[in-house]
DNA sequence: AAAATGTTTTTTCCCGATAAAAGACATTAC
DNA sequence: GTAATGTCTTTTATCGGGAAAAAACATTTT
């Protein structure tokens, strides 16, 4: 089994999705397009739907017969893609008690426990080396650096260099910007999430990564726009990690990003510096706390 | 063929030069460690001289019997490991005239082109990617962003931020900081270079990028050492390929090293500062001359 | 003739296998 | 008893192959 099709089963989920929408169906090129795969893949979910008769199919015409039931779906384990999986056992294992720095790396020992193939595990190291968290040594094994301290610190220190840079950037763009439409947009995301934040706090992170990706995004710098990837990686774990006062955080950093988006959208360069330190230093607070103070990295 | 022994021939033709100076030759664990190598590698080595006739080798006793030859040395293209020819494959193309941002790059024609499996080169894009000159879509091929005007002003823009703040923290180290002696000895080779620019200006590249990057790690930040990673590599292939007034230029910045030197051994921020200004700017000029104005970004 | 569908070709993703290289263990020499 | 050598095991680097997915080409429909 050389390849799954992960990308046909979700692809297949989400169409079952847009079945209860409507009577019919689009066309393959503009269903591929909506589904983001290629028309190979959007006719193997049509057979599938003509067989299983959820749709009648014949040329243009793809008539909706039935709303998809529950069982019609691919179990949503099936649905992830290879890397996707070997991220989240990595990251497990990072993350767990005894993943201390200094610790080797042994990819087939990773392949054999996860179950897949060697080159994938390679490959995802490599992707993987970009975090700073691990390191090859030529010829051999990886070595793990850690999540330490150190580590936070390091990240946090480009992070506020180059959101400061990107925020002022940002608040200097013309009026006639798209971009202030889409923070329009954010700011009522953030005063709806407030007014909900009793039941909704955890919608918080997603909303967070679109708010800092936008304002990285003035920055027109592909290192600093890349750099996010490093951010909302380390972040997503460590709020799966961490949900100790998840709710009373989160609705602090609410009201910071709303004091935030009011200096940006003001256009003085001072408040938008002020508002950008504060709410910088207190995310790097909340990262600092998670990590122990013994998680110190080992002497090599 | 799954695997080359370049690891083997280059830790041999280094052994080789080792003979040159002495009449006999240390113990397998020891070699290792001078050659960079394992154990098993010394000791194929050492099969090889032993059966060539360079050495006689009885357990401890590795007694040299001869200089090496011209011909012991295995040739220098076996030497290079597979990423090593890749990149250079790689780079010229993308160098070379024709190669459009926007285009779409190929694993499999890649491969064939090179010669090499398409794992290696898989690989070797995925390592390459963190220099942003191209970009991977998902489930399909990879995208050439180019080497661009855009590109270049990106590049130096980091640069620039890391290489300031790197300065500073470098000057802001304790006397007692081993850095010092290190800048000492840099400053030693860069006035002996100076004295014989005329006939050695072609080795500045190297002590360029020590320099630099002993400045960089003082910053005590990941990121920013491993970001002169990217830095290296476009000024490596920069020079190889824009030979352009070198002497002249190489000149120019042997004199703004002197000055930055002298700057960070004041240990007086405004000096140092401006030191590295100075110099950064140069350099970012060299680099952006060498790019031909019509090299723009095509829209996506 | 523009845009869909039908068919074929090419490329990507991933596995298992194999030689090179590293590493671990056992034995010998000093 | 420490540090070397000798031997055996494990891991890494790389290839070729095959299924999934994309892309290209040919044909039909409106």
């Amino acid at each position: 089994m050389s390849k799954s099709n992960n990308v046909y089963k979700d692809a297949y989920n989400r169409c079952l999705r847009l079945l209860d929408e409507s009577k019919s169906l689009p066309s393959e090129p503009e269903l591929g397009t909506l589904l983001g795969v290629s028309r190979t893949t959007v006719r193997s979910i049509l057979s599938r739907m003509a067989e299983t008769g959820l749709i009648a199919w014949d040329k243009r015409n793809k008539t909706v017969l039935r709303a998809p039931r529950p069982e019609d779906f691919f179990p949503e384990e099936e649905t992830d893609s290879l890397a996707e999986i070997i991220e989240r056992s990595f990251m497990r294992r990072l993350l767990a008690e005894g993943a201390e720095a200094g610790m080797q790396i042994n990819e087939l020992e990773l392949a054999r426990e996860i179950g897949v193939g060697t080159t994938s595990v390679r490959e995802f190291l490599i992707r993987f080396s970009r975090f700073g968290l691990i390191e090859k040594r030529r010829n051999s094994h990886w070595v793990l650096k850690g999540f330490t301290r150190a580590f936070a610190l390091e990240l946090t220190e480009i992070r506020e260099m180059f959101e400061l840079r990107s925020a002022a950037a940002f608040a200097a763009l013309p009026e006639d910007s798209a971009v202030w439409a889409d923070l329009d947009r954010l700011e009522i995301e953030h005063r709806r999430l407030a007014s909900e934040i009793a039941t909704r706090f955890t919608a918080f992170s997603e909303l967070d990564e679109r708010f800092h990706r936008l304002i990285h995004r003035a920055s027109h710098n592909r290192f600093i726009v890349d750099f996010y990837d490093v951010i909302a990686m380390i972040f997503h774990y460590h709020y799966q990690w961490n949900k100790a006062e998840e709710r009373q955080r989160n609705e602090v950093a609410v009201q910071e990003h709303l004091a935030y988006i009011a200096a940006l959208k003001s256009r003085d360069p001072g408040k938008v510096d002020a508002a950008c330190r504060r709410h910088l230093k207190s995310a790097r607070q909340t990262l600092l706390s998670s990590i122990p103070e013994g998680r110190q990295a080992q002497p090599a």
